[in-house]
RNA sequence: GUGGUUUUAGCUCAGUUGGUUAGAGCGCCUGAUUGUGGUUCAGGAGGUCGUGGGUUCGAGCCCCAUAUUCCACCCCA
């Protein structure tokens, strides 16, 4: 067979065993927390028929979803004509079923109505899996990543919002994120300021501009909402809103004035202002956590009512969580009536700023204890018993496989970070008492097994 | 999808106007030490210079294509 170059699919990456004890640390910090306030975990496929993933993530949310090939000779069944088109946006249906996974939140939503009749509500679940994206990579941007979700479904109630709050505080708290920020909107404020300036339908163009406001300023925002099909008159009635200063409370009254006529955009205000009043009732120290935010967007057009987006001041990396409540995901599904709310830490970006900020715990790190040497077949038939006891004490152990060199041996130990070896030669298997080395200090001393394991545990 | 950028030893990187045999540090292997790693010393291996074409007497260096890395858009975790 003709050789060919080990290389990596564009956008992905290898985990070795430091990275993995990393991630698992994240993975095992947020899954954690999850637990505590209640929620259990789910699985779902990879890969999903393509059906139930299109026309969920908007237009440009579409054109990044990973298809997969039919099988077979998938081409013999499309006609002629279509394949002379050579047009491959109508083509894919005709050779594609099944798609990679986007994201969590829609899989959820068809696990949700296939298990109805199953599942009690309100459904509290968590999911840690990785997710696919054909996006273009770059620094915190991969094609295979990781999302940890926590949705709730079947419950309106506001209680679950301000619990979502108090869940990132407590995870990006405990993994070690001193300085970041939950910006928290809600769609219904910015459909009500749509229906200010009469006009609704163009709620998505004004969001995608506003959304720019902290990088392009108030005039590359102007530019564009022009653009976009609004007036200089819209300009006007939009101005005090998108440049919304001072803390929350002042926001909020300042917005119950501007979108008083419309009633959506005052029941955005009241939700947001319930769910503060949740996260001050349980954690008076959250509030300053949560920042207003009506330029928060955020492009899933599932969302209906509270969304939200978590930065870390500490480092330039884009948000690394975000959510939303979605009123009528299931729908889609033919579930109607049924409404879900939930949140997504991005694993690897929160890896990412973990690594830069030098976060990881020395005990993220914990390998084999300690490797018993081989000396010959005999030390080896005499070790045997001894690895089986350390381990079944509870001890990570391993023997040397092969009768190596002993330097080789110690070098192994060294460069796997293990901190103590037991040297069994001629000697030892006379004497009955084993030769426990700590690599750290250089200090050697006879022992019985009983002792080591003491010592060890 | 658009524009730019990167790619040379296992890793991080030098490499002059296009000119003999492509370098360094770290790592790796061997020995000093046949029961001892990490330190020290001596020696050694390892490269189709991302890939495919082209220009040239001659290409790591110039041109074209392509892949890849990172960055800015777009969008997002």
């Amino acid at each position: 067979m003709a050789q060919i170059k080990p290389s990596l699919a564009k956008g992905t990456r290898d985990f070795s065993p430091a990275e993995m004890e990393k991630r698992n640390y994240i993975f095992d910090t947020i899954k954690d927390v999850f637990r505590r306030y209640g929620y259990q975990e789910i699985q779902t496929p990879s890969f999903e028929n393509l059906q139930t993933l299109t026309g969920k993530y908007g237009e440009e949310g579409d054109k990044l979803i990973f298809k997969i090939l039919n099988s077979g000779d998938f081409l013999s069944k499309v006609s002629e004509d279509k394949l002379m088109e050579r047009n491959s946006n109508a083509l894919t249906p005709l050779i594609s079923e099944k798609a990679l996974r986007y994201d969590l939140t829609v899989p959820f939503a068809r696990y949700v109505v296939m298990h109805q009749n199953d599942i009690a509500l309100p459904f509290k679940r968590f999911q840690v899996q990785p997710v696919w994206r054909a996006d273009r990579p770059q620094k915190g941007r991969y094609r295979e990543f990781y999302q940890c979700d926590v949705d709730v479904v079947g419950s309106e109630s506001l209680l679950n919002e301000a619990e979502f709050v108090l869940i990132y505080k407590e995870a990006l708290g405990k993994l070690g994120l001193k300085d970041f920020t939950i910006k928290l909107n809600n769609r219904k404020i910015l459909a009500g300021i749509a229906a200010l300036i009469g006009k609704p339908e163009l709620l998505i163009e004004m969001t995608v501009a506003i959304d720019k406001l902290d990088k392009i300023g108030l005039e590359g925002v102007n530019k564009e909402l022009l653009e976009r099909g609004f007036t200089p008159a819209d300009l006007e009635k939009l101005y005090p809103v998108i440049t919304l200063s001072g803390n929350i409370t002042e926001k909020v009254s300042s917005l119950k004035k501007t979108l008083a006529p419309t009633e959506i955009g005052l029941q955005g205000i009241a939700e947001i202002e319930e769910v503060l009043a949740y996260v001050q009732a349980m954690d008076s120290g959250a509030g300053h956590l949560v920042e207003l935010d009506i330029t928060l967007a955020r492009g899933l057009n599932y969302y209906t009512g509270c969304i939200f987006e978590v930065k870390t001041n500490e480092v330039q990396m884009g948000s690394i969580g975000g959510g939303g409540r979605y009123d009528d995901l299931t729908g889609m599904f033919g579930l109607k009536g049924l409404t879900g709310v939930g949140i997504s830490f991005g694993a690897d970006r929160i890896y990412d700023v973990l690594e830069e900020l030098q976060l990881f715990p020395k005990s993220a790190q914990q390998g084999t204890k300690v490797l018993i040497s081989n000396f010959d077949t005999t030390a080896q038939q005499y070790a045997l018993p001894i690895v089986q006891q350390l381990r079944q004490a509870g001890i990570s152990s391993e023997l040397y496989p092969n009768a190596s060199k002993l330097k080789k041996q110690m070098s192994y130990a060294d460069a796997k970070g293990i901190p103590y070896v037991i040297l069994i030669g001629e000697q030892e298997m006379t004497g009955g008492l084993l030769t426990l080395k700590d690599m750290a200090t250089g200090d050697q001393q006879s022992l019985e097994l009983s002792a080591i394991v003491e010592r060890l545990r």
